[in-house]
DNA sequence: ACGATGTCGAACACGATGTCCGAGTATGGT
DNA sequence: ACCATACTCGGACATCGTGTTCGACATCGT
């Protein structure tokens, strides 16, 4: 009796897959449920008695990846790495290996409804991340606007990423990511309490003097 | 003869008016055109001679806020910077003035269209910013990557503050923008051309080592 | 082999979309 | 002040996608 009847388990998949693979085709909010119907060669009736509607099939897929995203970000923590990757690097390669899957989440087709749980998934895993690292150093730092700094931005290359059809190997894409990301968190932690404000107030002289990251 | 009719001026700015009002209440996707119609109390087929549809009306006021925009920004380059504010800075100033309007782009309840539109919009502008200084220092950092990084925090730090109220001051908001971004540039910028992928192999120890940023 | 459970497919009510047209009304130029 | 023009209104309409229901049939686990 493993967990569910066969049927199940095959409907279910055959709309999972013809849901994912239908975004890089149509984008998202261009799908129909009878499109996925017809991909996934499944009645409308079976369709709804398993779930409410587009958004609850492609939900219902992400928690199969948060899972196995944990597992992969676990293997991190305990043991001594053995490669000294970083959260973000360990997502960069998870990407990589669900190339499809992430296509449909972070590419240019994906909806708003994947972007903001990928978000929310990536965004709490930072700032669990972060935390400590910020209040040991006694920084003034605002955790949550860290996380939201760090995360948009490993996903932003992500996605940049994705539309490129994940051109640049992933070790390649995280060590960019490591080199603009990590001095500026170790600046920040280094300083704890000096007066904020003024160290934006350092002159960028006119438009051709010191660069200012935009 | 001032550009166009009164009253077309008239219902534009009510159609216009009553979306952005709408998004906040009710999502952007949620919104059906009836519902902007009856808010802004608007014939039917008045709409559809004005506008494609929903996303038509959305875009359009997008036309105003990127002129806007390059207005404030054009301000920056061409004489001697009365206040040394970057690109970013500007844009955090820019929404803070326009606090409706952005609350309906980025804030949680905005739709795709909306992200995809002042992505692009800011991607553009910080490309074209970051190029001249990655060129002639001579940087293997590719700069659409750069860009993505740089674009996505921004955005992603403007979002989280849209859906905090606007909670911390722009300038508050800018400063701890420029501490985590620019020391990242700045390294970036200053090792042209060293064996990219060791940058990443120091070792981060066990996880209560060395922070890294995610 | 048998009862339980899942699937199918068609039909249906509903709501939203986008188009069309005739009648009424405000506008800007003269 | 007048008038032709251009805009607005509102209802009717065809179309499409959604989510539900139901009976006949198939497949499952035991």
């Amino acid at each position: 009796m493993p967990g569910q009847d066969r049927r199940v388990r095959r409907s279910q998949r055959l709309l999972r897959e013809a849901l994912v693979a239908l975004i890089p085709e149509k984008g998202y909010d261009r799908i129909t449920v009878q499109d996925i119907l017809d991909r996934a060669d499944v009645g409308r009736s079976t369709f709804y008695s398993h779930y409410r509607d587009k958004d609850d099939l492609l939900l219902a897929g992400f928690d199969d990846l948060r899972t196995d995203l944990k597992r992969d970000l676990d293997a991190l923590s305990p043991g001594v790495p053995p490669h000294p990757t970083s959260p973000t690097g360990v997502i960069f390669a998870h990407a990589y290996r669900h190339r499809d899957l992430y296509k449909a989440l972070c590419g240019r087709r994906g909806g708003t409804v994947a972007q903001r749980h990928l978000h929310r998934l990536v965004s709490d895993l930072l700032r669990d991340h972060l935390r400590p690292h910020i209040e040991t150093a006694g920084s003034d730092l605002p955790v949550d606007v860290a996380a939201a700094f760090y995360t948009s931005a490993a996903l932003g290359m992500l996605t940049w990423w994705v539309d490129q059809d994940f051109r640049p190997g992933p070790a390649a894409l995280a060590s960019i990511y490591q080199r603009l990301a990590a001095p500026g968190l170790l600046a920040a932690l280094a300083a704890p309490a000096s007066t904020p404000p003024s160290s934006i107030e350092k002159h960028t002289g006119t438009s051709h003097g010191r660069p200012a990251p935009g």
